[in-house]
DNA sequence: ACGCATCGTTTCCTTCGGGAAACAATAATG
DNA sequence: CATTATTGTTTCCCGAAGGAAACGATGCGT
């Protein structure tokens, strides 16, 4: 068929009784319609319908095209009805990608989230890797970062800020003694840092005042949980985001080093890509995390220790 | 939604796994498809594929919305083949009109018409007005005129030609005695013309030779029905088709007068309009009666009298 | 690693279809 | 009976859309 809108216009011509007031229904010139309707016509080589001034009538195989073509506007309709309910309605697969460290945080926070969208299905990468959103079909990551890279493909969602400790074993603290701000530089370390044989800490204290630590850390890699079991197992002291500081310590498998200083804040947040015509289901699972995350990272002792964690300890 | 067509030109791109697949086999450019599916999506609000180069892929909302897509295109499919079928298999109604005289050959020809074509209705006017096929939306018209009147907007089929004879019923002509071709006009006489208290008759005879006779009528009258009736009756000369004539005078209602003259061709003919689109039905009817007339009007003999006019010669 | 073919998207120019206006026909009204 | 309002169709002009060409991206073959 030529002009697949032809079987709309005849449909409202049929139903209105007429090319002047299908036309107003349509807001469309009259014009437009009889040309089209006569196109129409002479494409299918049947008269559609009988008309002169004042007097308009569906012709018997007019009416039994206009009988098919109806249902073909109700199908376009439930079409239309299709995508603005997957607007609405979240469903559909979100992907998401997340550090290992807020694995724990994610699994605590997704069971609400499944329980009020059923129809959404999460998959969750967890690694430490940087994710290319769109190399990699993400639909959302989830990031701890000192600062925010600025990528104008992206949109950030800042969730919360959280300031680093310093953190050993209880064992290690016994066996190295006193330590001051001073002779933190000499103590056996852990470092973020996987590049470099050294590494410094710039730390700062409740009054204010800032110390850059130059250290040569034991073990330096960027996987906090390898940072945290290494800290556990008495191998150094490590800075370890906040949230992390206070599950491990409430089970006493780490102690605080020098509380009264803490490190630059990590501000977690969530990237997603700026493509238009975002599901609601992506949507949902944006505004559910940063609703949830920053509460639960805010009363982070309640989350259970991973049983790995416990096993090491023992 | 702003353009059916988006919805074929989607479908084409998803069945044929690209947009240049689809272009190809829809004969149409590429940019056309990007351009349309592209605003599309920007219309409903969802992404219906997801694309780069070398890969096409269509989400699930978009895969929903082409089912109900596929199937609105079935139903114009449809649609489109009942126009078809219309055009191959004649049905429906026609309308014919024509004139008295010929209503027992029309009579004639139906019902070999109806047994061939059983979907097809044919409502048939019999009158001796002169028939305005459009404002009375008529299919067909059968006339029989010396002249054919040349209108541009109508077609004409010829179906044959019939000559005019003079005949008067056997008592009036005993009553008269003999009569010649130049006696005629002091004779009573019968016209077609209703308008003027005079007419003239252009008769030839065998050798060719022409003449007027202008003659007053005792009766004027347009309808051939009357005129035969008031011939039968006595009243005076007609001059009446030849097909007429042959079916009352081999029951001896009329008799010829001066057998070796007659008047100017009366052209049977057929006229429809010429707008586009006519129906199989009208094309059946048109070719049956083209056919099948000129047959019985060769054979006028052989077509019954009609009851009425039995009734009136008893 | 490089060149090539083909992809989907975008640009830009030309053409044709949209739409305002005019026309002829017809019914309603004074 | 004349006038008016409204109908569906046709005309004509201009701008929006079609489509050729260009562009950047990507997979394949050498």
């Amino acid at each position: 068929m030529r002009d697949l809108n032809d079987i709309a216009y005849f449909a409202a011509v049929a139903r209105h009784q007429g090319f002047s007031a299908a036309a107003r229904a349509l807001n469309v010139p009259k014009s437009l319609l009889s040309k089209h309707i006569a196109a129409l016509e002479q494409e299918l080589g049947v008269r559609l319908l009988e008309r002169s001034t004042r007097m308009l009538r569906v012709t018997e195989v007019g009416q039994r095209f206009l009988d098919h073509c109806e249902q073909a506007l109700a199908n376009v309709e439930t079409a239309q009805a299709v995508a603005v309910a997957a607007q609405l309605e979240p469903q559909g697969t979100v992907r998401l990608a997340c550090p290992l460290g807020f694995a724990p945080m994610i699994a605590h926070v997704m069971p609400d989230f499944s329980r009020r969208y059923p129809k959404v299905q999460v998959l969750i990468s967890v690694s430490n890797r940087r994710v290319d959103l769109v190399a990699e079909q993400m639909d959302i990551a989830l990031r701890a970062r000192p600062e925010i890279e600025m990528d104008e493909t992206l949109v950030v969602r800042r969730l919360s800020v959280a300031r680093r400790r310093l953190a050993a074993s209880p064992q290690l603290l016994e066996r190295l003694g006193a330590i001051t701000i001073d002779s933190l530089h000499k103590q056996p370390t852990l470092s973020m840092n996987s590049e470099h044989g050294t590494d410094r800490w710039t730390l700062v204290n409740e009054a204010g005042d800032t110390k850059d630590v130059d250290h040569r850390p034991v073990i330096g890699c960027d996987d906090f949980t390898v940072l945290e079991r290494a800290a556990i197992e008495g191998l150094g002291i490590a800075l370890l985001p906040d949230h992390m500081c206070q599950r491990i310590m409430r089970v006493g498998l780490l102690a605080p080093v020098l509380p009264t200083w803490s490190a630059a804040e990590a501000i977690a947040h969530l990237v997603f890509t700026t493509r238009q015509g975002m599901l609601p289901a992506v949507r949902s699972l944006i505004d559910h995390l940063a609703t949830q995350l920053p509460r639960v990272m805010a009363r982070c002792s309640e989350v259970e220790v991973a049983p790995r964690l416990h096993e090491a300890a023992e």
